[in-house]
Formats: C-alpha cells, structure tokens, sequence
DNA sequence: CTGAAAGCGCTTACAG
DNA sequence: CTGAAAGCGCTTACAG
C-alpha cells in the first residue's frame, strides 16, 4: 500500500503539500494540486485515515448504546442518528448492550480510549448515569425521560400517557388496567404518572390489582395479559406502555375469546411498524423517531466541539393516533 | 489526558516496559508489573486505542452493510454479528446503505483507507458485487443466494421455497399465487426457481398473472395484494416472498372481505418475530439469524488474519413452520 | 526481563 | 505557496 511519501515522491513534491491538497486544497496551487492528483491516481493512493485520526485525536465516530437493536422503535431512531452521522462525516458504532451493564462500559471505555468521540444513550435506564460517565465523555441521552440528566431529548411520556387515559375514559371506560415495563425503568415511571393523573382528574380511584408488569417485549405482553383474563372483574381496557407488549396481550385476549376491541380496549406506544398492520389495528403513540435521532446527533456534534448547551433538554411533540383496537366498552 | 510516558515517569520504568505490561505481560517482570499497575491507577491512564490501532495497522472494526436496519431479520442477523465480534474484540460499524450505492461505497472506502478491517454484506444483491470489491477489502456476503460469489453464508433459498410451494400443494392448493421482491434481487430469483420446480412437478403450469412484484416492505406487500382482490379467478393460495409483503397482504385480503386462510392460505419467509403474532399466525420459513450472523462473523474474521477459505459457502439449513396463516383451499 | 531508539503515516507550526 | 522538521502515542526489533 502506498501512502503520503510515495505520492510526494511521484508528485515531485513534499509531503507536506501532499497532504494540504488533500485537506485544505485552498492553501496549494493549481499546478501543485494538478501534480498531486495525477501522482494520487497513478500510485493508488488512499490516505490512512487511522494515522490521520490519531493525529488530530479525533475519530469521526459516535458510539451508540442500545438495549436492543431487534426493537423496531430503537432501530429507526438508529437509522436516523447514522442519516445524520453521516452527513456531518462520522460513523457509528453500535453498541447493543442487551441490557449488561459489563457491555455498556466496555462501549463507554472506547470513548475514553479515543476510538469514539461521543456516545448517545437510547434508553434512560441505561446502566451508566449521566453524572457517571467518565469525565471527557461527552453523552446525550435520547428516548429520555423526566429524570434523566444531563443533554437529551424526549417527548412528554407524562402527557402522552395521560392523553391516552384521557381519551379511554372519555369512552366510559372506568376499569382500566395498565400493562408497565421493569418497575424501575423511567418510562415506567413517567407514564404510570400520566396513567395516574388522568385517572385522578376523572376522580377514579386507582386498584393496584390492575398494573401488570412486563419489559417491553411481545413475549411479556402475551404473559402479563394472562393475569386480567384470570380476573373475576376484568378491565374493559387497557393501557399498554408500549406496542410490543400490546400485540402480545391482544393475542391472549383473542386466545382467551375476548373480542379487541369489543370486549376490551388496548392501547400502545410508540407506533412501531406493526401497529398499524395488526387485527385491530393498534390505537397509540407516535413517537418522533426520525426526529429524535436527528436532534440527538446535532446535540452530540455540538457537545464534541467543546460547546456547553444551554438548552439541556429537547421535548418534542409525541401525537395520539386512534386506530381500531380502542371501542366504548361494551356492557353485558 | 495523561500518556505511556507519564505512567512510565511515575513507575520509575521504561516507556516500553508500560507496553508490553498492557499488551503482553508474560514478558514482564511481577515487580514491573505492580508498579506499572498502580502507576496507571495514579495518573488515570487510558491507553489511547486509536495510536495503537495505527501503529499496528489494525482497526478492529468491521462494517455490516445491510439496506436497511429496520428490518427485524437483519437486526436480528446484526445482533449476532455484534455479540461475535465483541467477544473477539471487534466492533461494528453500521452501514445502513438505505438501497443507496454511493452510500456502500464509502462504507467500503473506509475499509480502503483502514478505519475497518473487512466488510459483512448482509444483501445479495448489494451494489457492488464481490468481484468490484477494491483489492485488500475482505468481504463475506451473509445471507447470500446461489449466484453471489466470493466468502458467503446463506440458506438454501430454492429449497426452502419449494417445500413452501410443495406443502400448498400438498393440502389440495392449485392455483397459487407468488409475491416477489424486485426482479433483479438475487433473493427474487432462487426463490421463483424453488416455486417454479415445485409447480412443475406437479404438473402444474405457470401462469405469469399470477407473479405479483413487491419490494420486500409490507407496503409492497399491501399494494400488490390488491392486484390478487381484482382477479376474476383468484388465487386459492399466495407464497410471499417474505414476511412483511405476507404480513401487508393479509391485511390487504381481510379488508377485501377474504379470510385467511379459508378463503385464501398465505405464507411468509424469514420467520421475523411477529410472524408469529399476527392474526392468524405466519406459516413461514425460519432463518437461523443468529447462526448466519455468528458464521459470517467467524468468516470474516478468518480472511481478515489472511487465511483462504477452502470451504468458502457455507449453506444453513431453514426450518418450515406450519402455523395457521394455511389451510385446505375452499370450494365454492 | 529491560531500555534506548526507530518508526508507523500523517499534520502543522515555522521559516522562507 | 512551499518544504524541512518535529511530533502525535504507541509498538517492537535490537542489544544488553
């Protein structure tokens, strides 16, 4: 493999030259870019973008963290964030951590080790806090929540969940379960406080006996719905924190013989692909996908060039979509 | 940030010796070692990977070129590949090419210019064909076809689609629709022969009508659905060419008033995981993701420590699952 | 087992 | 606009 030397050599030129034609073609002549360009061709010459890199200390790479990059949801926030990346000349790394907390270091460790330049969070949960990161590790947290620290984006989980009830109450239902993820993982958290609010404000009381807790996968709904089939006094809806969960419970409840959305409502989050093409079609939450990973990327971009952001947080606008599997509940 | 000659000060030790106590410490002494340790513990050492992976030529990085990650089976195929490579060391690069040729090329250039190690096409039909690869760039094709050359892993796709047409046959079905990707996708073709050969022996002609072009989204599968729903003489039975146009044309006949499967018997390919919930359920082929991605991984690896494949196609065995998007056809 | 030194392929002040 | 030279942070023969 040839490399800069080779190029002068061929060129009749310095290194030097060889290498401002290449980056910062404005400083050289026409006539010594001619050379260059005729040598470059002649040798076959690509630059080592390794040594490069090494030498200006930077990597032109993001890395990625993702629980799980088979989740329909985190995978068009993926697309987008690389659309951007690759715009602005950088790569991404992904890094999928299948929720191990050993695994999301050892991706943070290549930041610290200058393989990457940044990292952005897909999940708030995600086993490094902000305020953990090692120190000259720039991270923006996307897909966050109320809790989060430090930059990220999000929409307003609290106020989509509540639209959500909200919109199920307004069809008479009062017994309304609710489907969550891990006790402990923020949109949990955020959306059970929609959930609550809204029920609060209709002056409903809140029965424990109606949270069924799940982690986010379709296997976990299919589970968890299993729990209100068993019940004397079923829900005529429920609140799925999101659509994975939701195709799963719909699929027990149509197991079970119960009618969606006749005798029982469901709702979901997030608008995966799939939502609008299951039997019902799901009613739910768009969340800003493509916009989100876009932000997050410009946030992670400015945060690599030094710059403090003075807007820490980015809501954006999440909308309520009625599809087919929400009805008035039906009475016997 | 602190570097090897800061930790050597601090040991009272040689630059060198730091090195090799990080990256060979058989050749150190215990003492050496301790101090070099508790050194890098004091000055917070890291050592910077991007110098390493310079001064050794080495990126340790692959790039996975895939058309879309949005995909459930090539995320799934891509897990894989990642789970393979961060035990042996290796990270990946996405390269969602998003269709686009002048996108996979320069994922290719940075393999070129050394910021990757070799390169995973998880398309057959990817731009550039393996023989158009730069000299130096490795490349193993993942889940390839029987026309792609060079390193590849696939499944036999001919096969696997004449059992599909064989069992349709085999439950009385004679009049059997087909849903392809594009014409010109490798995938299209094995598959269409593995329909043809079926039909053929069992004396059944082909008839061109009913060969309905889609582009593997369920979109497609949405939109080419309806030219069945305008035959006169429909289609008892349709072989989707994969899951998501199978998922789109379900929902397409159930809203033209066909059941599924009594009045029409779909089946899928891929096996993604709503193959399974989505009413009714997929009958479909199931690709061993995960074994695709491992093998491709280990593949790869092997080219990029300059090894010549021997055995350089590796064919996996599908799985047909019988589930109940299939039945007997229905006689009016 | 250890250290001095060369060198990987670039970039970038510095002087002209 | 151009070139000679230093240096980025490591690794690795080489000699001891």
């Amino acid at each position: 493999m040839s490399n800069i030397r080779d190029v002068a050599r061929e060129a009749g030129v310095s290194v030097a030259t060889v290498s401002r034609a290449l980056s910062d073609p404005d400083k050289v002549s026409q006539t010594s870019l001619n050379k260059v360009h005729t040598a470059i061709n002649k040798v076959g010459y690509r630059p080592n973008m390794l040594a490069r890199s090494f030498r200006s200390a930077k990597s032109y790479t993001v890395v990625v963290l993702v629980p799980d990059i088979t989740n329909p949801f985190f995978a068009q926030v993926i697309r987008s964030i690389e659309d951007r990346a690759q715009q602005k000349g950088y790569a991404v790394l992904l890094g999928d951590t299948r929720g191990m907390i050993e695994r999301e270091k050892e991706y943070v460790r290549r930041v610290e080790t200058r393989l990457a330049d940044g990292v952005i969070q897909l999940r708030p949960d995600d086993a490094i806090k902000h305020h953990e990161m090692p120190t000259g590790v720039v991270c923006v947290n996307a897909c966050g929540c109320e809790s989060t620290r430090g930059p990220r984006v999000r929409i307003d989980n609290r106020g989509a969940a509540r639209a959500v009830v909200d919109y199920l109450i307004s069809l008479g239902h009062r017994r309304i379960g609710v489907m969550s993820g891990l006790k402990d993982n923020p949109h949990t958290t955020d959306r059970l406080a929609g959930y609550l609010e809204s029920l609060e404000n209709a002056g409903i009381k809140y029965d424990k006996s109606l949270l069924a807790e799940g982690d986010f996968t379709i296997w976990s709904g299919l589970n968890s719905a299993k729990q209100f089939c068993a019940m004397q006094d079923k829900p005529t809806a429920i609140f799925c924190m999101n659509d994975e969960m939701a195709i799963g419970a719909i699929q027990t409840f149509k197991q079970h013989g119960l009618r969606v959305p006749e005798d029982i409502s469901i709702t979901g989050f997030d608008d995966i692909s799939y939502a609008r093409y299951c039997d019902p079609s799901l009613t739910t939450v768009t969340q800003p996908a493509e916009e989100i990973g876009k932000l997050a990327m410009d946030m992670l971009l400015r945060l690599i060039e030094g710059e403090e952001l003075a807007q820490e947080e980015n809501v954006l606008p999440a909308e309520f979509v009625i599809r087919k599997s929400t009805a008035v509940p039906h009475r016997d």
